[in-house]
DNA sequence: AATAATAGTTGATGTGGTCAACTATTATTT
DNA sequence: AAATAATAGTTGACCACATCAACTATTATT
């Protein structure tokens, strides 16, 4: 059904508009953008990632990812550190703080979804996640080919 | 279970991403970046709508909307015509080039996505639709309260 | 040892948004 | 009906954030 697609197509520009930087009444993330946000999530699920994997990752160019990682510094949530086994390269290993400001954006932000979903039943919360899984890994693969 | 809000969450976010301004490439939709998209979007199912009604739409301050304005104006996408009913409010009506880049866009971004869900059954597809429907219903609901 | 490639930084620049002050029009008050 | 308030939109000054191109520093290749 070809209308399904553009109907899906619709309701995922929907939530990318409430979930990424726009939405939620443009608060996304304590003192964060939603970039930032993304960026440092990288940084923490990938230990030892260089400046340029938090970059592609995130689809910016070399001086973009040096920028952010400006701004994360700055804030104090990661801090840049000379690869032991190649100096050119920068480590940006996650501060405390910046694990702590993670964990509670999260858990904010885990509250409001909660309270989105408070009249679904646990039923559908599953039947939610395996089909939002299904469509992001699909999109994941398609990224990589 | 709360384990699957937080998933869900991370999930939603990667959707978010990728549908975003930043996914795709960078490259959203012809020469319309993704917020300039969602504005013409908007004037488009919604007739007569002013520039508030746009700017209030998608979360932006008076000023803001003016220069979204400006930009579709520019490109030919829009019109501005100041309303018989009260000549303080811009109506915006899409001119014909505008209908025509977004229903090019949504070919195109369709196209893709028919691709990206291609392995999956219509069933699915089905399913996913459904889903995707409770959740912004949910969201647009949490939204207006 | 010379050259190329790679990681990251920086200055100039462009885009895209906000705030505050403005104009023009319509609604309300006395 | 004149004065005042409210509303829609615009504009200038400004700030946040990304790019490009040119740069430094380090490592790999010839």
């Amino acid at each position: 059904m070809d209308n399904n697609i553009a109907d899906i197509y619709s309701l995922l520009q929907e939530i990318a508009w409430y979930f990424g930087d726009h939405g939620l009444g443009g608060e996304c993330c304590a003192d964060l953008s939603f970039v930032e946000f993304m960026a440092l999530k990288k940084a923490y699920e990938n230990k030892d990632s260089s400046i340029q994997d938090i970059g592609n990752a995130l689809n910016f160019t070399k001086s973009g990812s040096t920028r952010i990682i400006d701004r994360l510094e700055n804030k104090g949530y990661i801090i840049r550190e000379r690869s032991a086994l190649d100096a050119r390269v920068c480590c940006v290993p996650v501060t405390i703080k910046g694990t702590e400001v993670m964990k509670s954006v999260l858990d904010e932000r885990n509250r409001e979804l909660n309270e989105i979903l408070k009249d679904l039943d646990s039923e559908m919360i599953e039947q939610i996640k395996d089909v939002l899984d299904i469509l992001v890994t699909a999109i994941q693969r398609h990224e990589t080919i």
